[in-house]
DNA sequence: CAAAACTGCTTTTATTTCAAAAGCAGTTGC
DNA sequence: GCAACTGCTTTTGAAATAAAAGCAGTTTTG
C-alpha cells in the first residue's frame, strides 16, 4: 500500500485513481463495449497506445479495480473482469454521459447508449449492474444478460441509418 | 474552438474538458468551499501550484466551464463563477463522493460533506445547485442560501471533535 | 505616508508522464 | 510450417507537471 496521497477527500482520492484521460475510457470499454482482453481494449475509438494501456491495466488491478486471469482456452491470453467497485460506476458513467451529452459536440452514433442510459434511469442501471455482476463475478442473474445487447443494437441501428443517409446525399 | 478530438463520446469529450489531477479539485473548492478569488484556489488541501492553477483556470474560461469578471472592490482581484454546466456537475460530484467514501480510505473530516451529500439526496441537490445559481448566475432564491453552510457547519463540527479527542488521548 | 501584506499570475528548472512506433517470445489455426 | 495473433516491453521524443522564486501593481496598516 502506498499512503502518499495529497488528501483524504474522497473526490480527490477516487481522481487519484481514475483521475486521468484513459482509465475511465478502459473501464468504459468494459462495461459498455465487453471487452475482456487486451488486443479488444487497444481497439478503441481513441486509439489508446499499448504501452498506456498496459501502464493502466496494471494500475487498475493493484487498485483493486480490476482482476486479471487466464483465458483457459488460450494459454497466451488474460482476461480481465471488473469488481464490485468498478460496477459501482455505473451511475457516474450514467451521469457522465447524460453530461457530455447535454453541454458537450457528441457524435450521434457514440452518444445514443448515453440517451438510453439516462432515459432508462437508476432501475436500467441497477439491471445493467446485476448483468456486470452475473458476467464478471458470477453471481446469479435472474434471467438472460439483455441491457449491453440492447444498447448495442440501438448503436448499430444509428450506424446503419447514417450509412444510409450518406448514401442517399 | 479546437476540433481535435478523439472521438464524440460524451464520456471521453467529458474527460477531455476535466479528465486531469487537478480541474474536479478546482471545481470542488468553488462549489463546496465557496471560494471564487486565485489565492483563494491555491491554498487548497492538495496544494495546487500556481502555473498548474492558471493554467486550469484559463482552460476551464475557455471551455465554458467557468466565466472571470473583475472584482469591483479590488482592481487586482479577478472573481471565478461557475456556469451552469459546472453547476450541472453537483450530481456528479455527490456521487463521486460517495463512491470514494465506500471504496477508498477517506478521512473521516474530509467526507462528512460526502456523507451529508448521500443522505441529502437528490432533494438537496437541486436546492444547492439553486443556491450557486443564485451566488452566480444571479438567478432569484426562495429564502437565504444554506446549503454549504450547513456542510461547512459539520466539517468544523468533526474537526473540533477530532481536536478533542486527540488532547484528551 | 511609507512599509508590509496581498493581488493574479509568470518564469525557470527539473522531473514525470505521454505518444508513436517498433519489436518480442511465445501460441494458435490452417 | 507459416502466417496471424497473444499480451505486453522498449525506445525515443514530445508534452505535462511540480517546486520555487519573482513581479508589477494595489490595498491595508501603523
Amino acid at each position: 500500500m502506498k499512503d502518499d496521497h495529497r488528501s483524504g477527500c474522497p473526490i480527490n482520492l477516487s481522481l487519484e485513481v481514475f483521475g486521468d484521460k484513459w482509465s475511465l475510457l478502459i473501464i468504459r470499454d468494459m462495461i459498455f463495449g465487453g471487452k475482456r482482453h487486451f488486443r479488444e481494449l487497444l481497439r478503441s475509438q481513441e486509439g489508446i497506445s499499448s504501452n498506456i494501456l498496459a501502464d493502466r491495466l496494471k494500475m487498475l488491478v493493484e487498485e483493486g479495480m480490476l482482476t486479471k486471469t487466464d483465458d483457459p482456452t488460450h494459454k497466451q491470453k488474460a482476461i480481465y473482469s471488473l469488481t464490485e467497485m468498478t460496477i459501482a460506476l455505473v451511475p457516474i458513467m450514467a451521469h457522465l454521459g447524460a453530461w457530455g451529452r447535454r453541454y458537450l459536440r457528441v457524435s450521434e452514433e457514440l452518444s445514443i447508449r448515453a440517451e438510453l442510459m439516462e432515459t432508462g434511469g437508476p432501475d436500467l442501471w441497477n439491471r445493467f449492474m446485476d448483468e456486470l455482476r452475473y458476467e464478471h463475478l458470477g453471481l446469479p442473474l435472474d434471467g438472460p444478460p439483455r441491457v449491453r445487447a440492447t444498447l448495442q443494437a440501438a448503436y448499430e441501428d444509428v450506424v446503419a441509418r447514417k450509412t444510409q443517409e450518406n448514401a442517399i446525399a
